[in-house]
DNA sequence: TTGTCAATTGTCAGTGGCTGTCACTAGCCT
DNA sequence: AGGCTAGTGACAGCCACTGACAATTGACAA
């Protein structure tokens, strides 16, 4: 790797990372680009040369996350039910993520981040609009692992719409809480989900759709 | 009513019709305030007198709708089961939302709008927060039907996530789709129901939760 | 009517997000 | 070493939006 390329890295991490600080701390609103700019001692130009927008750094982290859940569905074995399988997914995915983010910026700031999306609504109309392509995506992926065509079966999208219902309500109140932990939104999500589980059918290869 | 008062109507109706066929004809990023405002032959300061911002002359019409549906809800019989109710207040309330919104607007202007709220990103994920709220409301009327507490029992929140994500995929499917009646939406929404319908308890009084 | 008061509006100036342009500098490559 | 080019800063400008103040217009009483 270049030096001119461990030099923008550097940059736009920087960038990220002082981002993510000021919203935390400050406010979205409250904080400009170009107070971003100057944290870093850079142009605001320089800003929007690494960032297509002010948001984009919000939803830089949970960018990551969707990618890994969108692999984490992907990788389920095909016999699953497909609720189970986007259940297991995300489950099982945090993990990885949580990793994956620590990475990037301490995760503890992610955390304070999310809180600030889901209160600012401005962000938090952006994390809903980028939730709606996330449901398109895994209804593609349900449609294909259930061989289905997902404009002429409806219950692909239906079964996504469904769980990420339940996914936004438990981050909705998890990010609300004072319990930030991994094993709080594990424990809030098995809890809400089984309040459908048992009202969906198990499998939809024994129930054919008229 | 004031001769004042009607002309603050008069202005207000002019301001919404012209800003709506802006978005219509040209598109919502490419209409400015100040084409509005010329179009109505007032300041750009006096259109934001009247509304909060561009996006809210976008969303004046579906307010009035979710007013209509909460209300319905609202009108349902305690006896009915949640999901039994939501289901019925949408498709009863139409009618009348239809009515309500041709004393404003053109309906057929109103299509035409909605599907550039659908298109354009900005203006969905405004609406896709506007829905969110929605949702909060109908969750507290439904517990209150049920007589539970929405912080303490996941089941009010949960249906009516699931409900709403049915009647986001199917707004989705109708706006992309050539047949822009009420019929087709009404068609749409039953048939997108009842592919959840069977799959849900039907009485949650019959089942308690754990 | 007419004069006074209050509501409505226009003008002006300014902020913040974002983009295009252009010259300059720093790293790359031969 | 020196030309090439990616990355940057400086500047100008657009658009949404806001505050302040002055001008206008309808309301209402004398």
């Amino acid at each position: 790797m270049n030096l001119r390329e461990r030099k923008k890295l550097r940059t736009r991490d920087a960038l990220l990372r002082a981002a993510l600080e000021l919203f935390a701390t400050r406010g979205y609103e409250e904080t400009t680009v170009d107070d971003i700019a100057a944290a870093v001692d850079v142009s605001q130009r320089t800003f929007f040369r690494y960032f297509a927008g002010k948001e984009e750094t919000a939803f830089f982290v949970p960018r990551l996350a969707e990618t890994h859940v969108v692999e984490a569905v992907r990788a389920r074995p095909p016999g699953e039910p497909p609720l189970e399988a986007l259940r297991r997914a995300v489950l099982e995915s945090w993990d990885r993520i949580n990793e994956a983010v620590e990475e990037l910026v301490p995760i503890e700031l992610h955390m304070r981040v999310y809180r600030v999306i889901e209160s600012t609504p401005a962000l938090l109309a952006a994390h809903l609009r980028r939730a709606a392509e996330l449901e398109e995506q895994l209804a593609g992926i349900i449609a294909e692992r259930e061989g289905l065509d997902v404009d002429a079966d409806p219950r692909p999208r239906i079964v996504v719409a469904l769980f990420s219902g339940v996914i936004r309500v438990t981050e909705r109140l998890w990010s609300a809480g004072d319990d930030l932990s991994l094993d709080a939104m594990r424990q809030l999500t098995t809890t809400y989900l089984d309040q459908v589980g048992p009202a969906l059918a198990e499998n939809w290869r024994t129930e054919p759709s008229p």
